[in-house]
DNA sequence: AGGTACTGTGGGAGCGCTCCCACCAGTGAT
DNA sequence: ATCACTGGTGGGAGCGCTCCCACAGTACCT
């Protein structure tokens, strides 16, 4: 029976000491061209790297993490019951984006889902213990506690989507804003007059940041804003269908519908086709997100595109900044921490 | 300047040895509980726990990693230039099934890309250094030299769908063949008799047992099987319109067509669309996987739907046996480790 | 000739665990 | 009484790194 946690290697894999000996150089060198460091002379360097590619020299992350202090790994967060994020094109381009970009880097990527009340419990756990670097959050409501947690255990974190006006956190959002008022501008530029809007949840800042955009697209026309042509929904399917029922019932004249997203816009969809209502048309529609659904809609849906897989680099480049300027006592300002990017129209023939 | 480590502790997170101290026992005592060893008295047990709780102790994973050897850590492996695997909803389902698996266990979920030549040589790295206790391959293609380095480094691993029917791995699949079965007995049952099956890529194994599927629904039900009904495709949109025209062109008489996937069937429908063929009244469609597509498409799809969420929890617990079980000499037979879990047809209006 | 200031380098200490050996009661068999 | 055992426990050693102090060597001043 060999020494002790044996399993598994045959000779074992080589450790910093087995490459020093080699290099002919002290443990202390081998760290230090194996982290970059400046203070190295080349001859030593290339001496240790030879040693390295010999031997076949991995460094042992359980070992840095512990000695060092730190886990080069990122935990993205996903509140999973939204099975609506996690089903949609969104999540998957975001993990694109933020996979691409940390592909650069020597970081991880930990995927966590904080769905259940257990689920987040670990999750506390596992923040408590500081097993990542930093943390990405993505579609966070209002009222979660996770990023006040965060900041009390000091833990770097950025998040899709502002959970307010006055949100502290560093954030990568698209423009809402400016999406909803593309969407309701070419509906007018179009001809249509009574453009109805189908909300989000009003507890997600995004889609009240639409439903700003929408107001602001009619006002800079030119024209009132009718309340009436405005209904809550969900986001879901069945939101957007009842909605556009309860539209109809109100606004028989309805001419144009610029709904939430996608899926709220295949609800009222249906809606409009139980009422008889031609697409586009009798009425228009425009959707949000431009996910695979707008494509295969009948008529394929106009929607707005966000530059998700942008996001989820530019979310990685906040992050890693943050995790490097840790060091200096941050409070430093939000000046490059909050971006805005701009979303664009894609038009189908539904408009 | 304190000691050695010292970022941003405010007195320190809690260790093992507080623990002990707290409690009146030893290091060894405290760790014993908290792996749940049974050799530890009631009373002891109780004392630890105390202590754990009032200090709010949480174990440092990079100490325990380095000292077990082990990580509690698995990877999932996206081989990510399939675009179309990313946007599907088979992986979010996937990923759904496995995080709530994996939420029932200490274990980590990672995520690695292994897209580009780059990403897989830092996989590569990263397997070597042995990071993760076992990792989970999704849509392998048969000629992916992934696998025969997970063997030799002998890292236990789980496949979903096998390479080919010899495959070694332990690997969770749905029933490929007989979903494609009960797709043209559907088809059959209504009356049609001219069935094309526009397929999948050939290399990849599932898609093979699909066009099987599809011969012996035929012969079962006494029909020679028509050569000049089968048509190549490669599960994308595009593939799905050329082969859809191919079929038009060759055998204008086809009645009904069972496509590999959903998006397939999508291309399908377009091409048929423009031949002027009304689906279902001229021509039956049946897709496969029954995503979000299927349900949007007009007319909404038939398909064939498998359990994914389900095959991702499989998959994890497969992967924890073998975890486990790699301490006896391994070698046990491969009979519980390669399962098939059956599909469902749902019909729609498209048949 | 003796400072002073570097750049490079070696190696001790320590990160917080797990493993295992040693040891201390009890308990039952001899 | 003596000799196994057994369940329960303490604590040394060691996992493979990083950090930092100490020190050699060289270069440039006084």
């Amino acid at each position: 029976m060999a020494s002790h946690g044996a399993r598994g290697r045959s000779g074992g894999r080589p450790t910093l000491e087995e490459v020093a000996a080699r290099a002919g150089v002290g443990r202390g060198t081998v760290s230090r061209v194996i982290n970059g460091s400046p203070r190295v002379s080349d001859a030593t360097r290339a001496a240790v790297e030879a040693a390295v590619a010999e031997l076949g020299y991995v460094p042992n992350t359980a070992a840095r993490a512990l000695a060092a202090n730190r886990t080069d790994a990122i935990a993205l967060v996903v509140p999973e019951p939204e099975t609506r994020f996690f089903a949609e094109p969104y999540f998957s381009d975001m993990l694109k984006g933020v996979g691409s970009e940390l592909s650069e880097t020597e970081m991880q990527l930990l995927l966590i889902f904080a769905g259940s009340d257990r689920e987040r419990q670990r999750l506390a756990q596992y923040l408590a213990a500081h097993r990542v670097d930093g943390v990405l959050l993505v579609s966070v409501h209002a009222d979660d506690p996770l990023p006040d947690l965060l900041a009390q255990l000091e833990i770097p974190a950025v998040i899709s989507g502002p959970r307010s006006a006055a949100e502290t956190l560093p954030s990568v959002d698209s423009d809402n804003y400016g999406g909803a008022r593309q969407a309701v501008e070419h509906l007018l530029s179009r001809g249509r007059s009574r453009i109805a809007h189908i909300t989000g949840r009003r507890d997600v800042y995004g889609a009240q940041r639409r439903v700003d955009g929408y107001r602001a697209a009619l006002s800079g026309a030119g024209h009132e804003v009718d309340e009436t042509l405005i209904e809550g929904g969900d986001f879901t399917e069945e939101g957007g269908r009842r909605a556009m029922a309860a539209l109809l019932e109100r606004r028989p004249d309805v001419d144009a519908v610029f709904a939430a997203s996608d899926v709220t816009a295949a609800g009222a969809r249906q809606a409009l086709r139980e009422a008889g209502r031609r697409i586009p048309d009798d009425v228009a529609l425009v959707g949000y997100d431009d996910s695979a659904i707008a494509r295969h809609l009948d008529p394929p849906l106009t929607s707005v595109r966000q530059p998700i897989e942008e996001m989820g680099r530019r979310m990685i480049d906040l992050l890693l900044t943050e995790i490097a300027d840790r060091r200096p006592l941050a409070s430093r300002g939000l000046e490059r921490r909050q971006l805005v990017l701009a979303t664009e129209l894609v038009p189908r023939s539904s408009s």
